[in-house]
DNA sequence: CCAAAATACGACTAATCCGTCAGCTTCGCC
DNA sequence: GGCGAAGCTGACGGATTAGTCGTATTTTGG
């Protein structure tokens, strides 16, 4: 039987030592740098080394190869907004359309952050696609979303509600994400995430319309 | 003083004889198919040339660098979803809510051709940015959706129309983009595109009403 | 039919990059 | 102090790629 040729994602080596903590925490603060200072077509294991002031001999005891690093980073990213939303979400005081808004902000915020490494890892994307971290997040997003649907119109059928969810989660997801490409400035961040609501809320509104 | 650095963006050398023109369209469709058989990553002048069945020599006598393939496959498609727009656009007895249905099954469709070439694309972006093509193909966009809400909201202030409009362009061209990231069936493009002229059309509904 | 221009070829260079490995250093513990 | 385990190093192998250039071939105009 032939070996599986699947590229390992985790880690091969867990750290014992606190040095070896440290290495780690490193190499993820220096690939975020070098990131942002060079591009995605330009993030190398000997750059994120270099920057981290360590060889890539020990960066690649602790991850497998390159696209470890980045996927690293996009579950850390994944999980930080995937709290944040919770946490909005959970404000029943604050009525739906500001509810909407900061979570609109927030998630524009968020995707700025994770689009470097969304490029960066687009070759590898196939291999981390179904990987548990990648569906668990997505999970949590859409259920998210869904929700927040859910307490905006309780008397809509249910398949309904989750396309407008689904609907939300993807034009945020995809528009947040191309903020990074060309940057913006945090007024123009601000008054899109507006407009962006804006349209939300009234196509929610709309919906509420029809209860077919 | 220096010469200028830059890459150069435009054909070296244009074709006297009908065989160049047949290389060169040759190379521009044999782009495409790698492009979609072997993903962005896998893009080489090598691969392409193989498959255009010309050597890379040739190639390289028409194209001052691999980028600059990219680049002529992004204008051509920037041309050709130009004129299917406009087109749709024009049909005045055509009522606003169908056409903006066709506006928005036209154009996720071109882009979901468009958007490997732009991954593809991605790392050399800055120096396309702002290429005159780039400029007037943006440009051309933007004006087809602020002339649609133009017609549809004539008594709202150009300002929130203008914002509008480009919220609607940006929402499309991300969304569409991401389609082709992970293929979808034709089904789930007419659901989506679907739901998207909706959200657009209650966004512009609820305008309407205030015509601060 | 021939010479010059245009075109085509593909081996080759220089650069880059991922990931490994044999040897050296540091740490934990007795 | 000393010994084994954990950690660290960085030169190097193997592979890929963008783009060049000297040479061969085809077309064109006269």
């Amino acid at each position: 039987m032939a070996a599986a040729r699947t590229p390992p994602i985790h880690a091969r080596k867990s750290p014992k030592q606190q040095r070896a903590t440290q290495l780690i925490e490193a190499v993820l603060e220096a690939a975020v740098q070098v990131l942002m200072a060079e591009g995605a077509g330009r993030f190398t294991t000997a750059r994120v080394a270099e920057r981290a002031g360590v060889s890539v001999g020990s960066l690649y005891q602790y991850f497998p190869n390159k696209a470890a690093i980045l996927f690293r980073l996009q579950v850390d990213e994944w999980r930080r907004t995937t709290a944040l939303l919770s946490g909005i979400l959970q404000q029943r005081d604050v009525p739906p359309p500001a509810r909407m808004r900061q979570l609109v902000h927030a998630f524009v915020r968020s995707e700025c952050e994770e689009a470097a490494v969304r490029t960066a890892l687009a070759d590898a994307a196939p291999l981390y696609r179904d990987a548990p971290e990648a569906v668990a997040a997505k999970g949590e997003a859409a259920r998210i979303y869904r929700t927040f649907v859910e307490e905006a119109l309780p008397d809509v059928p249910e398949a309904a509600r989750n396309c407008a969810g689904d609907l939300i989660k993807m034009t945020l997801s995809q528009v947040g994400a191309s903020f990074s490409a060309s940057p913006r400035s945090e007024a123009e961040i601000v008054v899109w995430s507006d407009a962006m609501a804006d349209m939300f809320l009234a196509y929610l509104s709309a919906l509420r319309g029809k209860t077919d």
